[in-house]
DNA sequence: GTGCAGATATGCAATGGATGCAAGTACGCG
DNA sequence: CGCGTACTTGCATCCATTGCATATCTGCAC
């Protein structure tokens, strides 16, 4: 990697960094883009060459996130199915970090609280749900037709994504509470997918 | 309903088909607010007393359509399970001429374009989920615990918003062709739920 | 009908995100 | 070293959105 390029990483990161403890301090609404910059020791106009929003800054990771998906897919076993197949991507491209880490913690309560930003994690989500449903497509062209492929990924996702809403809108919530919903969530969507249940240790 | 109501609500139609108009004519990032309150005949200002923001111009019927759901979910039948149930939530709130009237499918074309409307109509969607799934598991509480309950609307509406999706990416979309995506979604998403394969008529 | 209280409408100014443009600066490579 | 390209940045601008103060209108009571 060169200069150039390490040198941007880091500013990159920076700027991700200055955004957590600015957004933690002030508040998402308190904070304004001219603050990051200035905490990153770069210019308000360069921000926007790193980040095309200030949304962007939570979600940092997402192309990374899908790319992990699509190999999980790809690197599927001879015998998975496609409910195997979504469980893998699943498992793969959301670590458990994700739900418990206190960033994460913070980051989830930016979804829940500020329109703007759970808008955009609402579109992250279905630009990779897109993404996914297109990839089962290919991988199993015998048993699925594109718009099956995608009704079972939508299921999949929406599934896991309304279970965890409701989880995390209540009180604290601890590590199994998220493992049972999880696993309630994939069996609502999957059950007449999977050949046996299977465990879920995401 | 009052001279003050009944002015109120004219001036808001105004607002909406004159959106509608200007969106047509002039693209959404083309239209300035501006634009379409002096269309409307209002100071710009006044806008905002009737939308929130440019985006909720186009979903001027979130809120009935979800009292309509929850109506539909109230009004069931002794021998309707959470199957039935969200599907006539379903049928009720998504009128047939959602997806096929010309009005409409520059609606979708707009939240398939423009991002900014993308994630609201997201959010919308969010939000219709959790009313519903709490209405679900108030009216099963035997068969259904929050979180399943959760799920399962999840579920049914990512599958059939997944299969839409595809579906009205491709080329030109005929009315069976959706009645066909539908079936398959929600068959997807409730197989398991349904006592008897049941016709959809949405 | 008159007048008051509350709801509406509007103009003005300010804030803040986002973008185009035109220099300026740094880096990679020969 | 020297050039071409990529990265930075300041500046001006556009536009959505909001607070505030003011003017106007409507519903209702007297």
């Amino acid at each position: 990697m060169s200069l150039r390029d390490r040198k941007r990483a880091r500013t990159r990161q920076a700027l991700i960094d200055a955004g957590a403890e600015l957004f933690e301090r002030q508040g998402y609404d308190g904070t304004t883009v001219a603050d990051i910059a200035a905490a990153a020791e770069i210019g308000t106009r360069t921000f926007f060459s790193y980040f095309a929003s200030k949304e962007e800054l939570l979600f940092p990771d997402a192309d990374e996130r899908i790319r992990a998906a699509e190999e999980a897919i790809a690197s599927r076993g001879p015998d998975d199915g496609p409910a195997d197949v979504l469980l893998r991507a699943l498992r793969t491209s959301a670590r458990d970090t994700d739900l418990l880490s206190p960033i994460a913690a913070r980051r989830i309560e930016l979804i829940r609280t500020v329109p703007a930003v759970r808008g955009r994690a609402l579109q992250i989500q279905l630009d990779a749900q897109r993404v996914i449903a297109d990839r089962l497509a290919e991988a199993f062209p015998d048993r699925l037709d594109p718009v099956t492929a995608a009704a079972l990924t939508g299921a999949f996702i929406g599934a896991v994504t309304g279970a965890l809403q409701v989880l995390l809108a209540g009180p604290g919530t601890d590590a199994q509470a998220v493992r049972t919903a999880l696993q309630t969530a994939t069996d609502v969507a999957l059950a007449p997918w999977q050949h046996h249940t299977s465990r879920n240790g995401a």
